[in-house]
DNA sequence: CGGAATCTAATTGTCTGACATTAAAACTGC
DNA sequence: GCAGTTTTAATGTCAGACAATTAGATTCCG
């Protein structure tokens, strides 16, 4: 736990480097506490403002937590599941948004990732995530809901489907693929047969997880697939002939 | 773009929030520069360190940049898969060992991941991944490398493959997958007839991404896993029954 | 003796003011 | 007109102080 004094700058990212190592690499496990402010400062020779600059890097990544008071301070936070899909899929939105991913090669990476559970997730289903899905079949065919609700229930829905695969890492790797889309299918406008279609093949989809057949739910995964291509390559194509 | 001054602290988590927000919904657009740290401190009536440990929590979540000088400032971040890639493998790495996730769970999502690229990879892997690939399947089988050095060599493999796919969404999404299992590869000690069965199945794997077959591809991938599920089932069999 | 109220100490959260460092822009002298 | 110097505006760092919070120790009274 060194740190250069010599460099010229950025103090509180070394520091907060050597303590993420320390975390990573085992010295400090979790619901440790880390020295306080003060003696941090003291161990690495600066100010406590620098350590404070660093600790509040390390608590951005939920890397730790702090507590005030007397029996206060910095403890090594047990990373979970939800916390880490929570920044997923912010860096994910944001990821796609500033480099331009086209939306052939979003929508290309999240079905194939989806693909991914569906073997999994027609096995070992509940009941619950079935319910969940019917019921957000349901929704998306109420007259009235807006693109935005039609487009945040797809995302529920699909979620569900990969919840059903029972696997923690996938449905967090998962999210940041289905959640990131949704902005990008926002910018779609859905006619009442648009809506339709994709419902129809929810239903497809549905029914092939009720009778627990993998293959037909990575096929219906597909023909979604194909009929968000071609929706989003008309809406943008017409988009273009007119702007 | 308000925060509460009457709730009680962490008024650097707030600032940090609402520039995050102002930044995912558009108002801040890249390479923007923000106010200076003193205009901020006026802007949100607080004080200059309590900017700057608002700001670095961004930064640690590379979504701002800064630099010092005369036009110097806070910048926003375009967010790389590079960097969004480092931070996604931390974050993976640790949610598996604090979460005491199992081998089983692990090595099950990491193959379903990459068999949801093995199509696309046999449909557009170069030259040179398959190059790639074939270069570590012969550093695999050099004697006297160490178990540490046959892992990472798998991961380097395995990354190859994925990117293959040709997708920058799916391998930004697949690094964490593969990279997290390689801790808990490391755990495992491999005999040579051990790692004579994985170059087996290297070599398959390649062969059938050379002939561009994506179903050979994902058959090898399931032949994989269930080889190293077998391995690690029997090695923690063995220490369980020692220890 | 026990419990409630109070005090104490440790720690994080925030503020003020200052100086160091950096890098671009403005200026000056030739 | 250009090279070198100065200015300036910004971040990086430091020191010291006070506020707020919280657990534990202490005290006091029934």
């Amino acid at each position: 736990m060194k740190i250069d004094h010599d460099s010229p700058a950025d103090l509180s990212a070394q520091i907060a480097a050597a303590i993420r190592d320390s975390i990573v690499e085992g010295r400090l496990i979790v619901d440790e506490r880390l020295p306080s402010e003060a003696e941090l400062a003291e161990h690495f020779n600066v100010s406590r403002p620098t350590v404070r600059e660093a600790l509040k890097r390390l608590a951005a990544q939920s890397l730790i937590r702090t507590q005030r008071g007397a029996t206060g301070g910095a403890f090594v936070n047990r990373i979970s599941f939800e916390a880490a899909q929570v920044q997923q899929i912010t860096t994910s939105i944001l990821l796609l948004s500033m480099n331009a991913v086209s939306f052939e090669t979003a929508c290309e990476a999240r079905f194939s990732l989806e693909r991914a559970c569906a073997p999994l997730s027609a096995k070992r289903r509940t009941a619950d995530h079935l319910a969940a899905m019917r019921a957000e079949i349901h929704r998306q065919g109420q007259p009235g809901l807006t693109d935005e609700a039609f487009c945040a229930s797809d995302v529920t829905f699909h979620r569900a489907l990969v919840d059903g695969a029972g696997n923690p890492v996938l449905s967090y790797q998962l999210a940041g693929a289905v959640e990131a889309m949704q902005p990008l299918m926002n910018m779609i406008t859905f006619t009442a047969r648009d809506r339709a279609q994709i419902i129809a093949l929810h239903e497809r989809i549905a029914d092939a997880l009720e009778d627990g057949d993998g293959d037909a739910t990575s096929e219906g995964l597909s023909a979604l697939e194909r009929e968000t291509q071609t929706l989003a390559r008309d809406v943008f194509a017409a988009r273009a002939a007119k702007g």
